[in-house]
DNA sequence: CAAGATTGAGTGATCAATCTTC
DNA sequence: GAAGATTGATCACTCAATCTTG
């Protein structure tokens, strides 16, 4: 068939650099993350439901020395700016989730804490997060596979 | 030595809890794949720099049949909504990058088609993009760790 | 002057409501 | 009425500038 509009061509030489395996493999990647990641935020719509990012705030915040960090630490790890954080924990400390508490040693900083309140709702979100995740994620992978993504992602640490 | 100030206590079954390897594991990978991909989106800093997103729209309209696909197609495989697509596309429009074009069979859809100068554009950032990829991830892990992965994104999928 | 946290302005997403076409 | 795309309102982020403390 001919055809009735010019339209965008795009030639052999240029086919094989745009679909270069790297590229294609590492945004399956993304995709994936991306896809499983909203799949399980949507999935805490409990009466006392919170974003995911909470979430990792509060996992974090309770795996930490006396179940705090630094702001900056804190933004480091969840991959935000210091700004991003500040209003983060403001809403996490509207809701009485999380309360600042200054440094004695050093007055410009400010520790985020998780509360007896975060604790308690961490608690039982995370068994159901972990059920979700052997569900969606662990029940389709080998040993094997888990024990390579481990192995990957120190790599790429 | 004795506590100044009552902080808040976990119990060790409730360390357990917090410490799930599944979600340790699971946090790792949202953490790295985030990482990378902001990493390569300050990379692209050339003078007609444009952000993630828009590669990964372009790649997906290049590859696919016309280069063009449905809003709402689109919408799907990126993990946006559909009122999100149509602004992207809108300032993609904008800077000469794509097009809309209606659908004659069915005068409720728009594809959105990537434009000649969008192709040129694509075809110069995927080689730096894929030399990023080649330093940043795959010289850090072996082939048959490559090979895994992709099996982990295929079931995953 | 540097480090740490916050604030103001701007951007890009979501959600729900709407408009058009089937 | 349902499907597809757009729009309005809002939200959470970034970036750059600012304030405070070291």
């Amino acid at each position: 068939m001919w055809e009735t509009f010019v339209m965008t061509k795009i030639s052999p030489s240029q086919h094989s650099i745009i679909n270069d395996a790297r590229i294609t493999t590492f945004g399956r990647l993304i995709e994936v993350v991306a896809r499983l990641d909203s799949t399980f935020g949507s999935k805490l719509d409990e009466p006392e439901a919170f974003p995911k990012t909470w979430f990792e705030i509060m996992l974090r915040l309770a795996r930490s020395e006396n179940q705090q960090l630094k702001m900056s630490e804190l933004a480091e790890q969840v991959a935000l700016t210091t700004g991003g954080i500040t209003r983060l924990i403001d809403r996490m400390t509207t809701a009485g989730l999380a309360e600042r508490l200054a440094d004695p040693s050093d007055r410009r900083v400010q520790y985020a804490h998780i509360t007896q309140l975060g604790v308690d709702q961490l608690l039982k979100v995370c068994p159901i997060h972990a059920a979700d995740l052997q569900r969606e994620v662990y029940d389709r992978l080998s040993a094997s596979e888990v024990k390579v993504l481990d192995a990957i992602l120190d790599k790429l640490r």
